[in-house]
DNA sequence: CACTTTCCGTACGGTAGCGTATGGAACGAT
DNA sequence: ATCGTTCCATACGCTACCGTACGGAAAGTG
Protein backbone atom coordinates (compact mmCIF):
# COMPACT_ATOMS: atom_id res chain seq x y z
CA UNK A 1 0.00 0.00 0.00
CA UNK A 2 1.24 3.37 -1.11
CA UNK A 3 2.20 5.57 2.03
CA UNK A 4 1.98 8.60 -0.07
CA UNK A 5 -0.22 7.94 -2.72
CA UNK A 6 -0.39 11.79 -3.32
CA UNK A 7 2.56 13.62 -2.16
CA UNK A 8 1.56 16.49 -4.48
CA UNK A 9 -1.84 17.90 -5.74
CA UNK A 10 -2.73 18.96 -8.94
CA UNK A 11 -5.83 21.77 -10.15
CA UNK A 12 -7.08 18.10 -11.89
CA UNK A 13 -7.13 16.83 -8.56
CA UNK A 14 -9.33 19.46 -6.72
CA UNK A 15 -11.18 19.50 -10.03
CA UNK A 16 -12.20 15.98 -9.43
CA UNK A 17 -13.80 16.25 -5.75
CA UNK A 18 -15.28 19.08 -6.73
CA UNK A 19 -17.20 16.74 -9.67
CA UNK A 20 -17.84 13.95 -6.91
CA UNK A 21 -19.83 16.80 -4.70
CA UNK A 22 -21.60 18.60 -7.96
CA UNK A 23 -22.86 15.17 -8.49
CA UNK A 24 -23.62 14.65 -4.80
CA UNK A 25 -25.36 17.48 -3.59
CA UNK A 26 -24.85 19.98 -5.86
CA UNK A 27 -22.97 23.26 -7.22
CA UNK A 28 -24.19 25.48 -4.58
CA UNK A 29 -22.92 22.98 -2.14
CA UNK A 30 -19.14 22.62 -3.54
CA UNK A 31 -17.30 24.10 -0.18
CA UNK A 32 -13.38 24.46 -0.59
CA UNK A 33 -12.64 23.73 3.20
CA UNK A 34 -15.13 20.57 2.47
CA UNK A 35 -13.31 19.37 -0.16
CA UNK A 36 -9.55 19.69 1.24
CA UNK A 37 -10.88 17.56 4.38
CA UNK A 38 -11.76 15.28 1.71
CA UNK A 39 -8.47 15.28 -0.34
CA UNK A 40 -6.83 14.98 3.15
CA UNK A 41 -4.74 18.22 2.82
CA UNK A 42 -6.00 21.79 4.04
CA UNK A 43 -7.43 24.73 2.48
CA UNK A 44 -3.54 26.27 1.76
CA UNK A 45 -3.40 23.86 -0.77
CA UNK A 46 -6.19 24.85 -2.63
CA UNK A 47 -5.63 29.06 -2.57
CA UNK A 48 -1.99 28.10 -4.27
CA UNK A 49 -3.49 25.84 -7.00
CA UNK A 50 -6.76 28.26 -7.69
CA UNK A 51 -6.88 31.54 -7.02
CA UNK A 52 -10.55 31.69 -5.00
CA UNK A 53 -13.48 29.65 -5.49
CA UNK A 54 -15.02 30.93 -8.61
CA UNK A 55 -11.67 29.77 -10.27
CA UNK A 56 -12.53 26.47 -9.22
CA UNK A 57 -15.93 26.35 -10.46
CA UNK A 58 -14.75 28.03 -13.69
CA UNK A 59 -12.77 24.77 -13.85
CA UNK A 60 -15.26 22.38 -13.20
CA UNK A 61 -17.03 23.99 -16.22
CA UNK A 62 -14.76 23.77 -18.61
CA UNK A 63 -13.66 20.14 -17.82
CA UNK A 64 -17.09 18.77 -18.30
CA UNK A 65 -17.47 20.63 -21.13
CA UNK A 66 -14.59 19.20 -22.82
CA UNK A 67 -15.28 15.67 -21.36
CA UNK A 68 -19.54 15.91 -22.90
CA UNK A 69 -18.07 17.82 -26.32
CA UNK A 70 -15.43 14.51 -26.95
CA UNK A 71 -18.13 11.70 -25.42
CA UNK A 72 -20.94 12.85 -28.08
CA UNK A 73 -18.82 13.19 -31.22
CA UNK A 74 -17.00 9.71 -30.24
CA UNK A 75 -20.59 8.01 -29.99
CA UNK A 76 -21.51 9.73 -32.72
CA UNK A 77 -18.83 9.01 -35.28
CA UNK A 78 -20.05 7.95 -38.76
CA UNK A 79 -20.59 4.14 -38.74
CA UNK A 80 -22.29 3.49 -42.24
CA UNK A 81 -25.40 1.37 -41.82
CA UNK A 82 -25.43 1.43 -37.94
CA UNK A 83 -26.45 4.67 -37.33
CA UNK A 84 -30.05 3.79 -35.59
CA UNK A 85 -28.14 1.33 -33.36
CA UNK A 86 -25.76 4.31 -32.42
CA UNK A 87 -29.38 6.38 -31.80
CA UNK A 88 -30.54 3.70 -29.67
CA UNK A 89 -27.44 3.68 -27.53
CA UNK A 90 -27.30 7.36 -27.11
CA UNK A 91 -30.82 7.17 -25.86
CA UNK A 92 -29.89 4.06 -23.47
CA UNK A 93 -26.91 5.60 -22.03
CA UNK A 94 -28.39 8.37 -20.33
CA UNK A 95 -31.94 7.19 -19.95
CA UNK A 96 -30.43 3.76 -17.93
CA UNK A 97 -28.95 3.67 -14.46
CA UNK A 98 -30.22 6.74 -13.31
CA UNK A 99 -27.98 7.68 -10.39
CA UNK A 100 -24.97 7.13 -12.27
CA UNK A 101 -22.36 9.42 -11.86
CA UNK A 102 -22.77 11.36 -15.24
CA UNK A 103 -26.34 12.00 -15.12
CA UNK A 104 -26.09 13.13 -11.97
CA UNK A 105 -23.22 15.81 -12.66
CA UNK A 106 -25.68 16.57 -15.50
CA UNK A 107 -28.26 17.05 -13.70
CA UNK A 108 -26.68 19.41 -11.58
CA UNK A 109 -24.59 21.65 -13.77
CA UNK A 110 -28.33 22.51 -16.03
CA UNK A 111 -29.27 23.08 -12.24
CA UNK A 112 -26.22 25.33 -12.04
CA UNK A 113 -27.04 27.00 -15.30
CA UNK A 114 -30.38 28.37 -14.22
CA UNK A 115 -28.59 30.59 -12.18
CA UNK A 116 -25.19 31.09 -13.13
CA UNK A 117 -24.97 32.78 -16.91
CA UNK A 118 -21.32 31.24 -17.14
CA UNK A 119 -22.72 27.17 -16.60
CA UNK A 120 -25.69 28.38 -18.83
CA UNK A 121 -23.44 29.01 -21.67
CA UNK A 122 -21.76 25.87 -21.16
CA UNK A 123 -24.71 24.38 -20.80
CA UNK A 124 -25.99 25.69 -24.38
CA UNK A 125 -22.46 24.94 -25.89
CA UNK A 126 -22.59 21.22 -25.08
CA UNK A 127 -26.46 21.05 -26.27
CA UNK A 128 -25.43 22.33 -28.87
CA UNK A 129 -23.27 19.84 -30.45
CA UNK A 130 -25.46 17.06 -28.84
CA UNK A 131 -28.36 18.15 -31.09
CA UNK A 132 -26.38 18.57 -34.30
CA UNK A 133 -24.65 15.35 -33.90
CA UNK A 134 -28.01 14.03 -33.21
CA UNK A 135 -30.01 14.97 -36.25
CA UNK A 136 -26.71 13.59 -38.09
CA UNK A 137 -27.56 10.34 -36.94
CA UNK A 138 -31.35 10.59 -38.24
CA UNK A 139 -30.38 12.01 -41.41
CA UNK A 140 -28.15 9.06 -41.66
CA UNK A 141 -31.58 6.72 -40.81
CA UNK A 142 -33.02 8.79 -43.72
CA UNK A 143 -35.20 10.78 -41.70
CA UNK A 144 -35.68 14.31 -43.85
CA UNK A 145 -34.26 17.29 -42.35
CA UNK A 146 -36.76 19.50 -40.56
CA UNK A 147 -37.57 16.46 -39.01
CA UNK A 148 -34.38 14.99 -37.58
CA UNK A 149 -34.37 18.38 -35.69
CA UNK A 150 -37.77 17.81 -34.19
CA UNK A 151 -36.64 14.17 -33.13
CA UNK A 152 -33.17 15.28 -31.75
CA UNK A 153 -34.87 18.02 -28.99
CA UNK A 154 -37.22 15.59 -28.25
CA UNK A 155 -34.49 12.71 -27.47
CA UNK A 156 -32.36 15.35 -25.09
CA UNK A 157 -35.45 16.81 -23.59
CA UNK A 158 -36.34 13.03 -23.02
CA UNK A 159 -33.30 11.82 -21.72
CA UNK A 160 -32.97 14.72 -19.15
CA UNK A 161 -36.58 14.71 -18.21
CA UNK A 162 -36.56 10.40 -17.77
CA UNK A 163 -33.69 10.79 -15.36
CA UNK A 164 -35.09 13.45 -12.84
CA UNK A 165 -38.22 10.93 -13.07
CA UNK A 166 -39.03 7.92 -10.42
CA UNK A 167 -40.10 6.00 -13.01
CA UNK A 168 -39.20 2.32 -11.53
CA UNK A 169 -42.13 3.71 -9.10
CA UNK A 170 -44.79 3.92 -11.34
CA UNK A 171 -44.50 0.89 -13.93
CA UNK A 172 -43.11 -2.97 -12.76
CA UNK A 173 -41.47 -3.30 -16.42
CA UNK A 174 -39.68 -0.10 -16.97
CA UNK A 175 -37.30 -1.99 -19.19
CA UNK A 176 -39.62 -2.51 -21.53
CA UNK A 177 -41.23 0.95 -20.96
CA UNK A 178 -38.31 2.46 -22.26
CA UNK A 179 -37.60 0.12 -25.19
CA UNK A 180 -41.03 1.91 -26.39
CA UNK A 181 -40.39 5.41 -25.84
CA UNK A 182 -37.32 4.62 -27.69
CA UNK A 183 -38.77 3.52 -30.42
CA UNK A 184 -41.42 6.15 -30.15
CA UNK A 185 -38.87 8.42 -30.26
CA UNK A 186 -36.74 7.23 -33.09
CA UNK A 187 -38.94 4.94 -35.09
CA UNK A 188 -42.69 6.53 -34.92
CA UNK A 189 -44.14 7.23 -38.53
CA UNK A 190 -44.95 11.36 -38.23
CA UNK A 191 -48.29 11.55 -37.00
CA UNK A 192 -51.08 11.60 -40.10
CA UNK A 193 -52.61 15.29 -40.83
CA UNK A 194 -54.63 16.51 -38.47
CA UNK A 195 -58.22 15.63 -39.05
CA UNK A 196 -59.69 18.58 -39.46
CA UNK A 197 -62.24 19.77 -37.47
CA UNK A 198 -65.29 17.98 -39.05
CA UNK B 1 -52.28 53.29 -0.36
CA UNK B 2 -52.66 50.71 2.06
CA UNK B 3 -50.24 51.59 5.34
CA UNK B 4 -50.22 48.15 6.58
CA UNK B 5 -50.87 45.82 4.07
CA UNK B 6 -50.29 43.19 6.62
CA UNK B 7 -49.99 43.94 9.99
CA UNK B 8 -49.96 40.34 10.80
CA UNK B 9 -48.20 37.58 9.08
CA UNK B 10 -49.59 33.95 9.25
CA UNK B 11 -47.51 30.66 7.86
CA UNK B 12 -49.29 30.98 4.36
CA UNK B 13 -47.08 34.30 3.81
CA UNK B 14 -43.90 32.86 5.06
CA UNK B 15 -44.86 29.55 2.55
CA UNK B 16 -45.40 32.23 -0.32
CA UNK B 17 -41.78 34.18 -0.08
CA UNK B 18 -40.40 30.57 0.69
CA UNK B 19 -41.65 29.01 -3.29
CA UNK B 20 -40.22 32.47 -4.22
CA UNK B 21 -37.10 32.21 -3.23
CA UNK B 22 -37.34 28.42 -4.22
CA UNK B 23 -37.94 29.70 -7.83
CA UNK B 24 -35.24 31.90 -8.07
CA UNK B 25 -32.42 30.57 -6.49
CA UNK B 26 -33.40 26.82 -5.36
CA UNK B 27 -34.62 25.04 -1.78
CA UNK B 28 -31.09 25.09 -0.62
CA UNK B 29 -31.47 28.84 -0.60
CA UNK B 30 -34.47 29.48 1.42
CA UNK B 31 -32.80 31.39 4.72
CA UNK B 32 -34.69 32.46 7.10
CA UNK B 33 -33.28 36.17 8.06
CA UNK B 34 -33.46 36.40 4.21
CA UNK B 35 -37.39 35.76 3.86
CA UNK B 36 -37.98 37.79 6.88
CA UNK B 37 -36.01 40.90 5.61
CA UNK B 38 -38.34 40.29 2.39
CA UNK B 39 -41.23 40.19 4.31
CA UNK B 40 -40.00 43.41 6.59
CA UNK B 41 -40.22 41.56 9.84
CA UNK B 42 -37.71 39.56 12.14
CA UNK B 43 -36.87 36.09 12.43
CA UNK B 44 -38.60 36.37 15.75
CA UNK B 45 -41.90 36.11 13.80
CA UNK B 46 -40.61 32.98 12.19
CA UNK B 47 -40.09 30.89 14.65
CA UNK B 48 -43.50 32.08 15.83
CA UNK B 49 -45.20 30.73 13.41
CA UNK B 50 -42.77 27.61 12.59
CA UNK B 51 -40.84 25.17 14.67
CA UNK B 52 -37.52 25.80 12.43
CA UNK B 53 -36.46 25.76 9.12
CA UNK B 54 -37.31 22.14 8.39
CA UNK B 55 -40.96 22.76 9.39
CA UNK B 56 -41.31 25.51 6.48
CA UNK B 57 -39.70 23.43 4.20
CA UNK B 58 -41.79 20.91 5.16
CA UNK B 59 -45.08 22.61 4.52
CA UNK B 60 -43.48 24.09 1.08
CA UNK B 61 -43.79 20.72 0.05
CA UNK B 62 -46.98 20.07 1.20
CA UNK B 63 -48.23 23.35 -0.51
CA UNK B 64 -46.62 22.45 -3.52
CA UNK B 65 -48.01 19.25 -3.61
CA UNK B 66 -51.79 20.29 -3.03
CA UNK B 67 -51.59 22.78 -5.66
CA UNK B 68 -49.92 20.47 -8.28
CA UNK B 69 -52.50 18.11 -8.13
CA UNK B 70 -55.68 20.12 -7.64
CA UNK B 71 -54.11 21.50 -10.76
CA UNK B 72 -53.54 18.56 -12.75
CA UNK B 73 -56.77 16.77 -11.55
CA UNK B 74 -58.59 20.05 -12.82
CA UNK B 75 -56.93 20.03 -16.45
CA UNK B 76 -57.30 16.59 -17.13
CA UNK B 77 -61.35 16.17 -15.59
CA UNK B 78 -62.79 14.17 -18.85
CA UNK B 79 -64.30 16.78 -21.46
CA UNK B 80 -65.87 14.19 -24.03
CA UNK B 81 -64.51 14.57 -27.28
CA UNK B 82 -61.90 17.08 -26.32
CA UNK B 83 -59.37 14.18 -24.96
CA UNK B 84 -57.09 14.77 -27.67
CA UNK B 85 -57.37 18.95 -27.32
CA UNK B 86 -56.40 18.53 -23.46
CA UNK B 87 -53.49 16.62 -23.94
CA UNK B 88 -51.90 19.61 -26.16
CA UNK B 89 -53.02 21.44 -23.58
CA UNK B 90 -50.89 20.08 -20.93
CA UNK B 91 -47.78 19.76 -23.31
CA UNK B 92 -48.39 23.28 -24.55
CA UNK B 93 -48.72 24.60 -20.30
CA UNK B 94 -44.96 22.80 -19.73
CA UNK B 95 -43.04 23.71 -23.06
CA UNK B 96 -44.29 27.27 -23.53
CA UNK B 97 -42.44 30.17 -21.50
CA UNK B 98 -39.96 28.69 -19.72
CA UNK B 99 -38.83 30.94 -16.97
CA UNK B 100 -42.38 31.13 -15.72
CA UNK B 101 -42.90 31.23 -12.32
CA UNK B 102 -44.84 27.25 -12.02
CA UNK B 103 -42.18 25.96 -14.02
CA UNK B 104 -38.98 27.16 -11.54
CA UNK B 105 -41.02 25.76 -8.76
CA UNK B 106 -41.20 22.58 -10.76
CA UNK B 107 -37.68 22.60 -12.02
CA UNK B 108 -36.17 23.10 -7.79
CA UNK B 109 -38.34 20.83 -6.24
CA UNK B 110 -37.06 18.59 -9.14
CA UNK B 111 -33.42 18.63 -7.74
CA UNK B 112 -34.46 19.16 -4.09
CA UNK B 113 -36.05 15.71 -4.49
CA UNK B 114 -32.65 14.32 -5.98
CA UNK B 115 -31.19 14.70 -2.67
CA UNK B 116 -34.20 14.89 0.15
CA UNK B 117 -36.18 11.70 0.42
CA UNK B 118 -39.18 13.93 1.97
CA UNK B 119 -39.22 16.03 -1.77
CA UNK B 120 -39.01 12.82 -3.65
CA UNK B 121 -41.83 11.26 -1.60
CA UNK B 122 -43.89 13.92 -2.48
CA UNK B 123 -42.26 14.86 -6.22
CA UNK B 124 -43.38 10.52 -6.75
CA UNK B 125 -46.72 11.63 -5.40
CA UNK B 126 -47.26 14.35 -7.73
CA UNK B 127 -46.28 12.44 -10.98
CA UNK B 128 -48.12 9.43 -10.07
CA UNK B 129 -51.04 11.72 -10.01
CA UNK B 130 -50.07 13.19 -13.23
CA UNK B 131 -49.03 9.69 -15.00
CA UNK B 132 -52.72 8.24 -14.84
CA UNK B 133 -54.34 11.38 -15.49
CA UNK B 134 -52.54 12.21 -18.93
CA UNK B 135 -53.07 8.59 -19.49
CA UNK B 136 -56.40 8.95 -19.15
CA UNK B 137 -56.82 11.07 -21.67
CA UNK B 138 -54.43 9.39 -23.92
CA UNK B 139 -57.31 5.84 -23.49
CA UNK B 140 -59.94 8.88 -24.16
CA UNK B 141 -58.00 9.49 -27.40
CA UNK B 142 -58.46 5.80 -28.21
CA UNK B 143 -55.31 5.02 -27.57
CA UNK B 144 -54.79 1.33 -26.27
CA UNK B 145 -53.67 0.96 -22.24
CA UNK B 146 -50.18 -0.21 -22.88
CA UNK B 147 -49.70 2.69 -25.20
CA UNK B 148 -51.21 4.94 -23.03
CA UNK B 149 -48.93 4.58 -20.57
CA UNK B 150 -46.05 4.74 -22.69
CA UNK B 151 -46.50 7.71 -24.03
CA UNK B 152 -48.03 9.63 -20.70
CA UNK B 153 -44.20 9.00 -19.43
CA UNK B 154 -42.88 10.07 -22.72
CA UNK B 155 -44.97 13.17 -22.43
CA UNK B 156 -43.82 14.22 -18.75
CA UNK B 157 -40.06 13.12 -19.63
CA UNK B 158 -40.69 15.91 -22.28
CA UNK B 159 -41.78 18.59 -20.91
CA UNK B 160 -39.92 18.35 -17.89
CA UNK B 161 -36.78 17.78 -20.12
CA UNK B 162 -37.52 21.06 -22.54
CA UNK B 163 -37.80 22.86 -19.43
CA UNK B 164 -33.94 22.58 -18.45
CA UNK B 165 -33.01 23.43 -22.43
CA UNK B 166 -32.59 26.64 -24.37
CA UNK B 167 -33.66 25.44 -27.30
CA UNK B 168 -34.29 28.86 -28.64
CA UNK B 169 -30.84 28.82 -29.22
CA UNK B 170 -31.16 26.19 -31.77
CA UNK B 171 -34.37 26.51 -33.40
CA UNK B 172 -35.36 29.79 -34.63
CA UNK B 173 -39.07 28.79 -35.13
CA UNK B 174 -38.83 27.09 -31.64
CA UNK B 175 -42.79 27.41 -31.77
CA UNK B 176 -43.24 25.34 -34.79
CA UNK B 177 -40.52 22.59 -33.58
CA UNK B 178 -42.57 22.02 -30.25
CA UNK B 179 -45.75 21.89 -31.85
CA UNK B 180 -43.70 19.35 -34.13
CA UNK B 181 -42.83 17.32 -31.05
CA UNK B 182 -46.44 17.63 -29.63
CA UNK B 183 -47.52 15.73 -32.06
CA UNK B 184 -45.11 13.01 -32.07
CA UNK B 185 -45.80 12.44 -28.35
CA UNK B 186 -49.68 12.71 -28.95
CA UNK B 187 -50.26 11.78 -32.83
CA UNK B 188 -47.69 9.45 -34.45
CA UNK B 189 -48.12 6.29 -35.52
CA UNK B 190 -46.47 3.57 -33.20
CA UNK B 191 -43.00 2.04 -35.17
CA UNK B 192 -43.37 -0.51 -37.61
CA UNK B 193 -42.32 -3.82 -36.30
CA UNK B 194 -38.65 -3.90 -36.27
CA UNK B 195 -37.02 -4.95 -39.58
CA UNK B 196 -35.83 -7.91 -37.75
CA UNK B 197 -32.10 -8.01 -39.06
CA UNK B 198 -31.85 -9.86 -42.47
C1' DC C 1 -58.96 48.82 33.96
C1' DA C 2 -56.33 44.65 34.83
C1' DC C 3 -54.88 40.36 32.58
C1' DT C 4 -53.96 37.20 29.02
C1' DT C 5 -52.83 35.90 24.40
C1' DT C 6 -50.85 36.78 20.11
C1' DC C 7 -47.33 38.31 17.50
C1' DC C 8 -42.95 40.40 16.70
C1' DG C 9 -38.23 42.94 17.89
C1' DT C 10 -33.67 42.62 19.98
C1' DA C 11 -29.75 40.50 21.58
C1' DC C 12 -26.94 36.67 22.08
C1' DG C 13 -24.16 32.40 21.35
C1' DG C 14 -22.72 29.12 18.07
C1' DT C 15 -21.27 27.04 13.52
C1' DA C 16 -19.70 27.00 8.78
C1' DG C 17 -17.25 28.67 5.36
C1' DC C 18 -14.29 32.31 2.53
C1' DG C 19 -10.08 34.46 1.82
C1' DT C 20 -5.43 36.10 3.64
C1' DA C 21 -1.02 36.10 5.86
C1' DT C 22 2.73 33.84 7.05
C1' DG C 23 5.74 30.13 8.20
C1' DG C 24 7.82 25.92 7.01
C1' DA C 25 9.00 21.44 4.80
C1' DA C 26 10.74 19.18 0.67
C1' DC C 27 13.32 19.48 -3.31
C1' DG C 28 16.28 20.88 -7.04
C1' DA C 29 20.09 23.76 -8.65
C1' DT C 30 24.71 25.53 -7.99
C1' DA D 1 25.85 24.09 2.20
C1' DT D 2 23.07 27.89 0.50
C1' DC D 3 19.40 29.52 -1.89
C1' DG D 4 15.10 29.70 -4.51
C1' DT D 5 10.89 27.34 -5.81
C1' DT D 6 7.03 24.61 -4.98
C1' DC D 7 3.54 23.11 -2.22
C1' DC D 8 1.07 22.83 2.03
C1' DA D 9 -0.13 23.89 7.34
C1' DT D 10 -1.60 27.10 10.74
C1' DA D 11 -3.84 30.90 12.48
C1' DC D 12 -6.66 34.76 11.93
C1' DG D 13 -10.50 38.03 10.78
C1' DC D 14 -14.84 38.32 8.63
C1' DT D 15 -19.67 37.35 7.09
C1' DA D 16 -23.86 34.78 6.84
C1' DC D 17 -26.98 32.05 9.07
C1' DC D 18 -29.45 29.14 12.66
C1' DG D 19 -31.84 28.79 16.83
C1' DT D 20 -32.90 30.63 21.60
C1' DA D 21 -34.09 33.84 25.30
C1' DC D 22 -36.52 37.39 26.58
C1' DG D 23 -38.95 41.69 26.40
C1' DG D 24 -42.66 44.44 24.71
C1' DA D 25 -46.52 46.20 21.96
C1' DA D 26 -51.27 45.36 20.36
C1' DA D 27 -55.45 43.39 20.70
C1' DG D 28 -58.89 40.68 22.76
C1' DT D 29 -61.49 39.37 27.33
C1' DG D 30 -63.45 39.82 31.86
Amino acid sequence: MAKTPRPQLDRSAWIQAALDTLADEGAGSIRVEILAKRLHVTKGSFYWHFKDRQDLLEAVLETWKDGRIRDIVKQTRPELGHAEAQLFHVIDVYSTSRNNRGILIELAIRDWARRDPAAARIVEEVDSWRLRCARELFLACGVPMHEASTRSVLLYAYVFGVSMMNCDKFDADFVALKADIRDLIARSQTPPAKQAAA
